[in-house]
RNA sequence: GCCGAAGUGGUGGAACUGGUAGACGCGCCGGACUCAAAAUCCGGUGCCAGAAAUGGCGUGAGGGUUCGAGUCCCUCCUUCGGCACCA
């Protein structure tokens, strides 16, 4: 046994030995129970960053874990293949995106394997592999049939220099990040997916996640947003036509308020009154300016333009000015809002920046109504009643709504409506690196799936994009095909899918990564996902179009669950300190911490930093999400090399439980080495004396009988702590029992039971977090079996009774003493030996005793 | 702007259900070993006052509930994640 810990080489050994075993690999086994536990898996990029090794260390710990207590894991990995990096890359190093990314997928998995994760390779699967696609594209055609995809035109960001759609990404203060013109935006035609159809259900069955953690919970419930309202007509006549704008409100009891309507930019009222007014069709235009992302357009200055037209309130039959308003949303309602300024505080500031009339039609008694300035309560639903509306006044919110919905639906001018935030999904791409739309365009038959025979549209993947526009759109031999109903010449789809698409069914691929279908019967072993790891960022989009395909393949007999993860693990980011200058032009040149020196106070605290290549001061900027962009990434690459392995996953695991961030520090992950270089010396000093298999003594020898307690202490506390996912005090339990051990007496005869007792302890707590020492451990000292096969350690009762115990002492609340009592002590004895205390008397200086609270086991509290 | 989080010593964090705030590390200080350094080992370490015993203060700020609040409630501040074409 080598005294000197060396990982590079046990680690080299141990996962040799595991893959010759092909220890990870499962099979469907009826006779255990499974779980399966899943990672999100990675964009192959290029190499792992410290995000991914904090995400698949949690997700391995997770799944030896769940090995150790005897269930059946699967834990899988793959490739989210397609997207833009793989093309910007490609445009940048004129190599084909399919190329880039295979040999990507190439070097990461091998990064994988040196991490050492209990993966079941045999399963792994590329997103951008027909194998994989083509089942994507099959379930298109079979939704598409279904009418649960459709087409309609949507909104993009429009590059008029480039001539090309840009995603939010590349859009950057309102241009285009290449040519740098100011983007447009455009109306396209684009596929959806109807997860509208489905709103109601993924709202409800958030009820049955129990295991997510609450704010994902909450953040899926607003981003779907059901809200109980009322459409309302509103009647008026354009060219001696009858017809009504429709808008959609949940505040129909303030409809006697109502000043003005607005309307989108986009919307139908908009652009006919536009036609002969060159005001208005200039600020339609101005509109259009800028990006489609809500974030831009939710702080842009609210502005509006009349639209010269008038629509009749539908109770008063008074005229109500049209206008057109840059923060009412298309894809919102009807694309249309009654304004109420003076309740509603946005429309209350358009109506004073226009002087557009503002008429209060709710009052709350002691509060007096000003149109001057805007008061919170004007808002308020919950206390108001209405007033100047006629025949609802005096009413309540919820009495004023009842009644006016019924006045309106008797005069056939709107109906009580329940409507979403929540859109229908559109999944069209005007690029090229990702699946194809399985659609060819007919004249004579309009838009027709792709027959399965012909499945799959194959992407070709010697392709480099240049930037401007779709390359699919230039490649005839894409997109010259003929009908598969008629036969006559049609144009293929040259649009791909949104790569959400894939990430949204993968999990039930893993189940069955071969199967000559979809998805086969053997997904109904594995499903549903048991523990699902991966970052917050995705707690929206990603985690609800997957519950959203999970109900659909329910609903199209694949899959036999209803939701796709029944527990929810979201991490925290991986941060690290960043340094930068700025350049003459005001910007920032962010420098990686490897490139400068850092001076620190007395007390360890950094107060500046220099560049070393110059000795010039740079500034500090703070603790960042690792990151490119900021240059404060650390490779995990040069950590493996530098330490190994187990100290990464060491480090990672202790630095801070899986939910918070995690702040990087080298001096933490020297810590954790040196906690493993201690954990070897300890065991290969101690060798001889831990292999020793003593008899169990009879009775705990009273000399070590608090000491085997505190072991057995630290067993239950990470057996809690395993299972609430808290690994960060599992590792500091492990430490706590190698400090134990490395007290423990060893001239003591007895006590050698107990130090092979201990040691087999601690390297079972915490193999799930430094498989590879614990491993080689396991077999140097003489344990029985391998490791791997090992159960998780359990406490046991008898070594955690006590005879006595101590109580707290407090006074008003404040600790004063510690008492020391029988264990089994009652309310009565406690109170006569506190009552007796000199402490007591002291602190209480002779006023009365007023009352003794008594905690069980834990404290007293006297109050006087 | 809207939605969702987080703020505890010099520092990462612990305190599970309202019950000893600071476990376990890192850093720092002192010591041992060494010609010396590194590594390793031992001891100390919330802040203020004090030689010490001890006392006071202390979980972003301000209020509240409670015998008792880091934990519950209200208001505010700061930082972070998401906002539908980054993944």
């Amino acid at each position: 046994m080598n005294v000197v810990y060396n990982p590079q080489s046990i680690e080299k050994k141990a996962q040799e030995s595991w893959e010759h075993e092909n220890l990870y690999q499962v099979t469907e086994d009826l006779s255990k129970e499974k779980f399966y536990c899943l990672s999100m898996f990675p964009y192959p990029s290029g190499k792992l960053h410290m995000g991914h090794v904090r995400n698949y260390t949690i997700g391995d710990v997770i799944a030896r874990y769940q090995r150790m207590l005897g269930k059946n894991v699967l834990q899988p990995m793959g490739w989210d293949a397609f997207g833009l990096p793989a093309e910007n890359a490609a445009m940048q190093n004129n190599i084909a995106p399919a190329a880039w990314t295979y040999s990507n997928i190439a070097s990461m998995k091998q990064q994988l394997k040196q991490l050492g994760f209990a993966i079941d390779w045999s399963r792994e699967i590329a997103t951008c592999q027909p194998s994989y696609y083509r089942w994507e594209q099959w379930l298109f055609t079979k939704l598409f049939e279904r009418g649960l995809i459709y087409r309609k035109t949507g909104t993009v960001n429009w590059d008029p220099i480039d001539q090309t759609v840009l995603a939010n990404e590349q859009v950057i203060d309102g241009k285009g990040w290449r040519s740098g013109a100011v983007i447009e935006k455009r109306e396209i035609p684009m596929y959806y997916f109807r997860i509208t159809q489905y709103a109601e259900e993924l709202l409800n069955d958030i009820d049955t996640l129990d295991h997510w953690p609450e704010q994902v919970k909450t953040m899926q419930r607003n981003w779907i947003g059901k809200s109980e309202g009322v459409t309302i007509h509103f009647p008026y006549t354009l060219d001696d036509q009858q017809a009504v704008l429709k808008v959609f409100t949940t505040r129909a009891d303030t409809l006697m308020g109502v000043t003005y309507v607005a309307v989108a930019a986009e919307h139908p009222l908009a652009s006919h009154a536009a036609q002969n007014n060159s005001e208005l069709d200039a600020f339609i235009e101005e509109c259009k300016r800028g990006s489609v992302a809500e974030a831009d357009l939710a702080v842009q200055e609210k502005k509006g333009q009349f639209t010269g037209l008038y629509v009749q309130h539908p109770i008063s039959g008074e005229n109500i000015p049209v206008w057109v308003a840059n923060y009412v949303l298309m894809s919102y309602g009807e694309g249309a809002v009654m304004a109420v300024p003076a309740h509603d505080e946005r429309d209350f500031a358009f109506a004073k920046t226009y002087q557009l009339p503002i008429k209060q039609v709710i009052s709350i008694e002691n509060e007096t109504f000003s149109a001057d300035s805007w008061s919170e309560w004007y808002a308020d639903k919950h206390r108001g009643v209405c007033i100047n509306s006629e025949s609802l006044n005096s009413l309540n919110h919820h009495q004023a709504i009842e009644k006016i919905a019924a006045l309106l639906e008797e005069k056939k001018l709107g109906e009580k409506q329940t409507t979403f935030r929540l859109r229908d999904w559109g999944i069209s791409r005007q690029r090229y690196w990702g699946c194809p739309i399985p659609i060819i365009h007919c004249n004579q038959c309009g838009d027709v799936t792709v027959p399965e025979e012909q499945l799959p549209v194959v992407l070709p993947e010697d392709v480099i994009p240049d930037g401007a526009g779709s390359p699919l759109a230039k490649l005839p031999s894409f997109y010259e095909t003929t009908c598969p109903k008629c036969h006559q010449p049609a144009k293929r789809e040259t649009d791909t899918m949104d790569t959400f698409v894939e990430s949204s069914w993968y999990f039930a691929r893993y189940a069955c990564p071969d199967a000559s279908q979809m998805i086969d019967k053997r997904a109904d072993y594995w499903l549903a996902v048991d523990q699902y790891i991966g970052g917050i960022e995705h707690a929206i989009l990603h985690l609800l179009y997957s519950r959203f395909f999970t109900k659909m393949m329910r609903d199209l007999n694949l899959v036999h669950v209803s939701e796709p993860f029944q527990k929810l693990l979201t991490q925290g980011m991986v941060t690290a300190p960043t340094f930068y200058r700025e350049t003459p032009e005001g910007r920032k040149q962010w420098f990686n911490k490897t490139e400068v020196d850092i001076s620190l106070d007395p007390k360890g605290r950094p107060i500046s930093a220099s560049l070393i290549a110059d000795g010039n001061t740079v500034a500090m900027g703070g603790i960042e999400k690792m990151s490119k962009s900021k240059n404060n990434g650390v490779d995990p690459q040069t950590l493996i090399d530098t330490y190994g392995a187990d100290t990464a996953r060491l480090f990672i695991m202790f630095a801070s439980p899986p939910e918070q961030s995690l702040e990087w520090s080298d001096s933490g992950v020297q810590g954790s080495h040196r906690f493993l270089k201690r954990l070897w010396s300890f065991a290969t000093q101690h060798a001889a004396l831990i292999r020793t298999q003593k008899e169990k003594p009879n009775a705990i020898p009273s000399s070590i009988k608090s000491w085997w307690r505190e072991v057995q202490q630290v067993i239950q506390q990470t057996e809690k702590d395993y299972q609430r996912h808290q690994f960060n005090t599992v590792v500091s339990g492990g430490m706590k029992i190698l400090n134990l051990l490395e007290s423990l007496d060893l001239s003591i005869e007895n006590n050698i039971y107990y130090l092979r007792e201990g040691t087999n302890i601690l390297l079972r707590i915490l193999y799930p977090i430094v498989p590879h020492i614990t491993y080689t451990l396991w077999e140097e000292l003489n344990f029985k079996d391998s490791i791997v096969t090992q159960k998780s350690p359990q406490a046991d009762p008898h070594a955690l009774i006590q005879d006595e115990i101590d109580l707290v002492l407090q006074i008003l609340g404040k600790t004063r003493d510690k008492i020391t009592v029988p264990a089994q002590a009652d309310s009565t004895y406690i109170e006569s030996v506190v009552r007796d205390h000199a402490t007591v008397a002291k602190f209480t200086e002779g006023r009365p005793i007023k009352r003794i609270v008594i905690v069980p086991g834990r404290l007293v509290n006297v109050v006087i």
